[in-house]
RNA sequence: GGAAAGGUAGCUCAGCUGGUUAGAGCACGGCACUCAUAAUGCCGGGGUCGAGGGUUCGAUUCCCUCCCUUUCCA
């Protein structure tokens, strides 16, 4: 019987864009995943977004739409993200859904029914203006050690100290700029101490890290503490069942959102959960995170699952962080690169090969070094493992197309299927770094045969067509081991080899017998260089780009911007828009607010014009706008959209219309 | 502050429990080849293995101190 694996990625925050950082997890996840998958393996792999919490809460009020409207948008960008990485989850689901709430609710209830659950006051800062109690990061005032002005609450950047909220010499709400007072409430709390034991021997069974382990020791001398799983109203999440007004803490139910993603492809598939989550499951269980979140799920989690009477993770396995030229990923240094604007520039598999030859199975940060990235993957996908296809491709088309009938060299072939076992061994031990640098010492050797048996020599002697055919032969067959060995790593070259070669590559045993006497497709070029300019690109500070409407642009004619695909300009949704109402907005001298109809929809925009236009001029003009701008929040407001405006030297703003007949939210294209 | 990981050729990294001239890839120099996406092959230069002390017949590898980098602390 195969092993059935369920694996997930840890939830991205549904409060901003994707990183490389998260990319380099899911690539870490997917990698293994498509690797258990050629060894036979039934393994399902979900994740989900992560959408609770007072960030989240916030951030919509900012932009003046509703948490589930913030949440469902970041959800779309997030997917294309991990779809453009080629990350292949079975099911991303998300945590505000039935599904979560399901297992949320049900968890609490075993957990309460079994005393694992306690309450007890806590004071806590509150924000009177605000109306709501405020999280420790909102918090912000003098570090009471060093005196530092300006830190968050709940610990000092300048020198290191952790303290809480209260202790902050002149302390302010982040929300409101008020001085926050000091309330009492009623948490709930969830009794970890009682799971030391279990956990201890949890740990002992070998599913961490030894650094991770390690980490785990200290924690257990320091003493579990209770953890506190309740927030108060206002609060974006899951109310806790039987305690109006109070909601479960974002870090209770994320990782509950595993089981979430995974009844929910359960449903879809016609699974049953329980065979993959009862306490006594016979199926694996494995969590791919980052080092930061270790804590919630080395201690809270197993002991949430095993309080609940389910079943504990089989392993976490923890990485590092990723840096960029050695520095950590910052918005300041230009080193935060987001997935989306790396593959605006890139294409995936570069990058995905380059963090599998520098992934490792331990912790350690892993270094983006762009220079060695350039030259690693142009060398080794380009230089050496495609080429063998390339150079041999060529020998079998003149000779008619059809692979030789047996191979010349079989003790070699031997010894490249003969490293199938290793490898897959680096593979599941994560150790994707070796497995890479033994997959590219046989890329070597091939080359090395080619270059010994020299065919384009033989083949100046018409009596030796048959020799450079079986050479030809032996190269793409010793190719297409590597192919299968690199499949995980780079699954859309493969299944473009797949075609050239005409057999599938999805498969870890199909090596067993090499591929004779069938048809080779014509050979296309299986994967291009990277230009080191445009990855030099990646780091670029990205030009400010004018986010609201109408400042008066430069007119730099001069600099057209560089060339555009269809697929970039359909990113933009214009609309025609009718002015409906327009004024001035105290307090600027540049801004009109505008009420723009959609035709249905009203949108608030503010745009710098007024030094051109009246308020008066404007009203029940047909303009043109972006209409899937993010939203914006200024001084005066949130403007929801841009309107498009020529601008001359001196800086006067001419607005577009649309001729005759153009209604209120017809489309621009 | 407490703790962890790391500092090995210009760059990115391997080097398990101490043992003959410290390795790979890239970059660099020379040669060869021309089938291949200026790809490939061969040869070569290049390292006081962060610094200092100690244990040992012998340490990059063990111990101590220091310096630097990174990270974690619910």
């Amino acid at each position: 019987m195969s092993r059935k694996i369920l694996v997930t990625s840890a939830l991205p925050y549904a409060n901003g864009p994707l990183h490389l950082g998260h990319i380099i997890e899911h690539v870490q996840t997917d990698i293994w995943v498509r690797f258990q998958r050629m060894r036979g393996a039934d393994c399902i792999y979900v994740c989900a977004e992560d959408t609770h919490g007072t960030p989240i809460m916030i951030k919509a009020q900012a932009e003046g739409i509703s948490p589930e409207a913030l949440i469902a948008r970041v959800a779309d960008e997030h997917r294309a993200d991990f779809k453009g990485f080629i990350i292949g989850h079975d099911h991303f689901h998300s945590t505000h859904s039935s599904e979560n709430r399901h297992y949320t609710d049900l968890m609490f209830e075993r957990l309460r029914a079994a005393g694992h659950i306690t309450t007890r006051s806590v004071r806590q800062a509150y924000d009177e203006s605000a109306g709501m109690f405020l999280p420790d990061r909102y918090v912000r005032g003098g570090c009471p050690k060093c005196g530092a002005a300006d830190q968050y609450g709940d610990s000092c950047e300048a020198c290191g100290a952790t303290y809480s909220p209260a202790d902050l010499l002149d302390p302010t709400s982040t929300l409101s700029g008020t001085k926050p007072v000091w309330r009492e409430s009623e948490h709930i709390f969830f009794a970890l101490g009682r799971f030391e034991t279990m956990l201890r021997e949890w740990v002992a069974s070998g599913s961490l890290q030894e650094s991770v382990r390690a980490k785990l020791d200290e924690w257990f001398a320091a003493g579990l503490q209770d953890w506190d799983i309740s927030r108060d109203a206002p609060y974006f999440g899951f109310e806790i069942p039987g305690f109006p007004g109070k909601y479960f803490y974002v870090w209770f139910d994320a990782p509950i959102g595993y089981l979430g993603s995974f009844k929910a492809l359960c449903e879809k598939r016609g699974l049953d959960p329980d065979e993959y989550l009862r306490a006594d499951s016979k199926t694996e269980l494995y969590h791919f995170i980052g080092k930061d979140i270790s804590y919630f799920h080395t201690l809270f989690w197993p002991a949430v699952l095993h309080g609940s009477g389910m079943r504990r993770p089989t392993a976490v396995f923890v990485h590092g962080f990723l840096t960029v030229d050695g520095q950590k990923m910052s918005k300041s240094r230009g080193t935060f690169v987001t997935a989306a604007r790396y593959l605006e520039l890139l294409p995936p598999e570069p990058l995905r090969y380059y963090f599998a030859a520098k992934l490792g199975p331990g912790v350690d940060d892993i270094d983006l070094a762009l220079e060695d990235f350039t030259a690693r993957v142009n060398s080794d996908i380009v230089g050496k493992l495609v080429n063998i296809a390339s150079r041999c491709a060529g020998f079998i088309a003149r000779g008619g197309g059809t692979l030789a009938a047996r191979l010349p060299d079989p003790a070699l072939y031997a010894e490249f299927t003969a490293a199938a076992e290793r490898v897959a061994t680096l593979y599941d031990a994560r150790d994707y770094s070796a497995a890479m640098r033994e997959i590219m010492l046989l890329a070597d050797r091939a080359n090395q045969y080619v270059d010994t048996h020299k065919p384009w020599a033989l083949a100046k002697d018409p009596t030796q067509a048959d020799n450079v055919l079986a050479v030809a032969t032996q190269g793409i067959n010793l190719f297409r081991v590597l192919m299968v060995y690199l499949a995980p790593v780079l699954p859309q070259i493969a299944c473009k080899a797949a075609g050239f070669l005409g057999t599938s590559l999805s498969r870890w045993d199909e090596i067993a017998t090499p591929l004779l006497g069938t048809p080779l497709a014509p050979y296309e070029p299986l994967a291009l260089r990277v230009d080191p300019a445009v990855v030099a690109k990646l780091i670029e500070p990205t030009a400010t780009k004018t986010v609201v409407a109408a400042k008066k642009s430069e007119p730099k004619m001069t600099e057209t911007p560089s060339t555009i695909a269809i697929d970039d300009f359909a990113k933009l949704d214009l609309r025609i828009a009718k002015v409906v109402a327009a004024s001035a907005v105290e307090g600027s001298e540049k801004l009109l607010q505008l009420t723009l109809d959609l035709g249905g929809e009203t949108r608030n925009v503010f745009s710098g014009i007024r030094g051109s236009y009246t308020p008066e001029s404007v009203i029940g003009r047909n303009v043109v706008m972006v209409a899937n701008l993010a939203p914006r929040k200024m001084r005066f407001g949130v403007s929801e959209g841009m309107v498009l405006c020529a601008a001359d030297e001196s800086g006067r703003v001419y607005l577009l219309g649309a001729d005759e007949g153009a209604a209120p939210g017809m489309r621009v294209s």
